[in-house]
DNA sequence: GTCTATACGTAGATAGAC
DNA sequence: GTCTATCTACGTATAGAC
């Protein structure tokens, strides 16, 4: 996601980059400030608060990952559309690593200045995956489940996909993706 | 896990209750106390240091999940063992939100004085996981994928688990457990 | 073994010069 | 728009009474 320049910019970079390691709460302003090479004034005079901060940090990361999900899915249907999202996620999850490790840990947090967005967000991202698991089983639509089956596909690949960049990572992608498939397509308990 | 009585214990107790939903960092050990209805000194006394609390909090209940999940395995073979490690799991969470919230968090920070001990409690209960599904499929076990396997298994558990709990908790046990067999039965997929 | 009181460092935030 | 300097509050940890 990291595209533009200016100080909003390298704040925001600098801010992913602590946090993905030391979480949000401690990630302190002057650490980001040190790592920004800005001074902790222009972090508050860019953002308001350090809420404010990791808001805008994810919402621009989360907002951009349902964007790409939907492209991803733009077209394709059935087995093919499903297929596409998870190689998309975690294409995603390997490039922007950090961000993955911030909502894995954020997801969950219900007392945040910023959950009603967070959860938007990551409502938006898992309905993609709910519409397509739907239109891909209408008897899942029906009993109102795809929801759940959307939670179950994503975690499997974000675990799956954490598991590897940060445990793992001399391991070969593409069997990361073969594994999470094979789990996925009953190759474990059809 | 909450057992015994005591200072520990009630220690312990608030410890993961504050955590579980302000996170390790942004749980004070002055909020530990007061839950606990003990002073804090109390808790200097018990644990050296607000690490080693959140340390033994940790080992403890990971702990205790590698054991339970073990326990569950034990006899069963193949499709029947995985069935029934994910149904535990999906019970250990149910009983345990707290503990869940406090893994799926910690689990991928790489930084924390307790790294070590979480690296090998969560090495444990995937390898549970893992050796089931090598044994279920010897494919996977030839090709080394079965430790990604289970990161992707045990995800899918967790996150439907705790989409459940923390968001929708007046949907029925069973639909859950259905939506994360069927989305790991090929379901979707095959 | 548990309490109260306190020391010490640090984090978030602001003021005002440039 | 960015800087330096500073304020204030709070968090971890300790000391010492009971």
């Amino acid at each position: 996601m990291p595209r533009a320049t200016g100080t909003k910019r390298a704040i925001l970079d600098a801010a992913l980059e602590l946090a993905a390691t030391r979480g949000i709460t401690g990630t302190t302003m002057d650490d980001v400030a040190e790592l920004a090479h800005v001074a902790k004034g222009s972090l508050y005079y860019n953002f308001s608060s350090k809420d404010k901060l990791f808001e805008a940090l994810l919402e621009e990361g989360v907002g951009s990952l349902s964007d790409s999900l939907r492209a991803a899915r733009d077209g394709l249907h059935g087995r093919e559309a499903l297929v596409a999202l998870i190689a998309v996620l975690l294409d995603l999850i390997e490039s922007n690593a950090g961000l993955a490790k911030l909502m894995a840990a954020e997801i969950f947090r219900t007392d945040r200045a910023w959950q009603k967005t967070l959860f938007a967000l990551r409502h938006e991202a898992l309905a993609v995956f709910a519409e397509a698991i739907a239109e891909a089983r209408p008897a899942t639509a029906a009993a109102g489940t795809s929801g759940l089956m959307a939670s179950s596909v994503f975690g499997a690949v974000l675990m799956a996909g954490l598991e590897w960049l940060v445990f793992d990572p001399d391991r070969d992608r593409d069997e990361v993706s073969g594994a999470i498939l094979e789990s996925l397509s009953g190759g474990l308990l059809a």
